[in-house]
DNA sequence: TATTGTTATACTCTATAACTATA
DNA sequence: TATAGTTATAGAGTATAACAATA
């Protein structure tokens, strides 16, 4: 009849002690887990990671230039650009004139863009119990915490390469 | 006339609390904070992180094939032969033949490849010593613990892609 | 001169699909 | 028919560089 296969779908069964002595390697893969399982639940709102980021940023930030978002998200303004392109044709977003400054804009949900930002908000936050059901509300801040300091540690942030 | 600078160059300055509030996204900062430290430090030695991740697992599973080379990494056949290419390109490892299977190839690592792999081995470790400097020997345990909780949580593993 | 937003471009990473040579 | 490795290709994602408008 049918093979055993080598592996059923999900144990590893070959040895990666050797890779899961480091820490970067155990961030990715649980990194990759959590975006695996969290994009197609935006997929369903039509957003993506970047731009369910850019919302939050600006929910936060009303009137924030696109400058600003890319400090916020980490991104060059290039970047930007695509998500504020992408928010803006979705009707979520707008990019409003700054008096002082004609270069800019000023970045602001939509009526539209609030009421997805409700929903959108409301199944991430639905698929973050679901992916952290293990762990209990005190794991689940200190594992935050542990993660922050790794972001902020002293050494991280000075941004050039070594 | 002067400005009141948006951002130094690291403080964010931002507000971005509705976006911390998402696991996805503290884990993904701290996952590029190490990626982009590590990054120069293997490419010292002629590596990237995936081709390092692959002498670390061949190192575990001698005569490994290129196919559970994959598995154990996450990645597809094709991208496999990339890895293994450059790898055996850079003479630390070769593709050997195996008695009853001339399809597959047996990699193992070769002198100069077991020599590249102790110190690499050793400057990873020693970055994540140096990335992990502020979190005592627990929180370190404690941390891949619940990392690893969410990479295998009962939910996690099933799905494909999408 | 410097900055904001923009465009063009390129590079990395990774996946899919089709092919070959075996099994 | 199925599997191992390979190749070609395409799609995200993100960075760099150059440019126009404005400061």
């Amino acid at each position: 009849m049918k093979r055993i296969k080598t592996s059923p779908a999900s144990a590893p069964a070959l040895k990666d002690a050797n890779l899961r002595r480091f820490m970067g390697y155990n961030m990715k893969r649980a990194y990759l887990t959590i975006d695996a399982g969290l994009r197609p639940v935006l997929e369903g709102l039509g957003l993506r990671p970047a731009t369910f980021s850019a919302l939050a940023v600006i929910v936060d930030n009303p009137d924030i230039t696109q400058t600003m978002l890319g400090q916020a998200l980490h991104i060059e303004r290039s970047g930007v650009v695509l998500i504020v392109d992408d928010l803006e044709a979705a009707d979520l977003i707008t990019r409003n004139k700054v008096e002082g400054d004609r270069r800019s804009y000023a970045l602001r949900l939509t009526l539209k863009g609030r009421k997805l930002w409700a929903r959108a908000r409301q199944m991430v936050e639905d698929h973050d119990n679901l992916i952290l059901a293990g762990l209990s509300p005190q794991e689940r801040t200190l594992l935050k915490d542990l993660l922050n300091r790794i972001e902020t540690a002293p050494l991280a942030e000075p941004g050039e390469t070594t």
